[in-house]
DNA sequence: CCCCAAATCTTGTCAGTGACAAGTTAGTGT
DNA sequence: ACACTAACTTGTCACTGACAAGATTTGGGG
């Protein structure tokens, strides 16, 4: 195969991204799905993914990269949304809040998975990113 | 100037994007020193920083792309380590989880940031991101 | 079975990026 | 005034992403 011959099939670089990001959130639901509706085992899904793919993670959530508005795209995040939103009930906070407690849960899992990622965390963590994450999304618990 | 004059100065891109860390990290430090150690105001400058600062913001957080032991950079961040550390104390929990706490503290305010300028945040949030991040951030303190 | 159109691929080239090299100019110290 | 260092300039290279022109393969219809 040369140089120029996946252009035929994705167009040019972002056409190609998007179709990673498509899949990416598509394995990204998947995942998240497979953990449940418990907080602290949907926050280790979704920190066990960003680290075992964080080639997807990287380009998911650099949307200037792809074409975001592409219907697979927001399919599959749609999807992962709506798996991300069931997760944060058991946020104990009263019915009011329940928004402010997803995005919470969203923030905080998908912060410690970024500073994971990005080696700020200190380094007596230790190497499993899991067992690190989970005291701390359970201070969100309680 | 010349394409080729900034060498001298900084040796290479990645030297260059070294000094932006270091630039970046320490107006970070001192924005979050001006905010005080409650979490909301710690959180809100965070955040604040973040959009505002966009492009620092964006390299600090990409090690890759600079010398993260550079003696400035890592001053710097250690500055804001310590004062995020600080910002924590609002966190209700009982001491044995000060650690904890602290990590979720700065977990949540990180993710809300980089969910924020990655634009996965709901659209309905409006356009004011301290003023949208609050509310989560209030889910942590209680 | 043949022909045509579409799909896919190949080769070549271009502009831009990041780096390196060689030489020139400016500044500083003795 | 001279020599050395710092800073800059110009040129070039390899690589990347894109585009173009043509060749080859595949599939469908007559």
């Amino acid at each position: 195969m040369s140089h120029a011959a996946p252009a035929h099939h994705f167009g040019d670089k972002s056409g190609l991204l998007t179709v990673v990001a498509a899949e990416g959130y598509t394995l990204f639901a998947d995942a998240l799905a497979a953990a449940g509706d418990d907080l602290l085992e949907m926050g280790s899904a979704y920190v066990r993914f960003a680290v075992e793919h964080r080639g997807y993670f990287g380009v998911m959530f650099r949307p200037e990269l792809y074409h975001a508005d592409d219907s697979e795209v927001s399919a599959a995040r749609e999807r992962a949304n709506m798996v991300l939103a069931k997760g944060a009930t058991t946020v104990p906070v009263d019915a009011s809040r329940a928004r402010d407690a997803q995005l919470a849960a969203w923030s905080i899992v998908h912060g410690f998975a970024a500073l994971w990622l990005s080696g700020a965390l200190p380094a007596d963590l230790g190497d499993d990113p899991v067992a690190a994450a989970r005291p701390v999304l359970r201070v969100l618990v309680r």
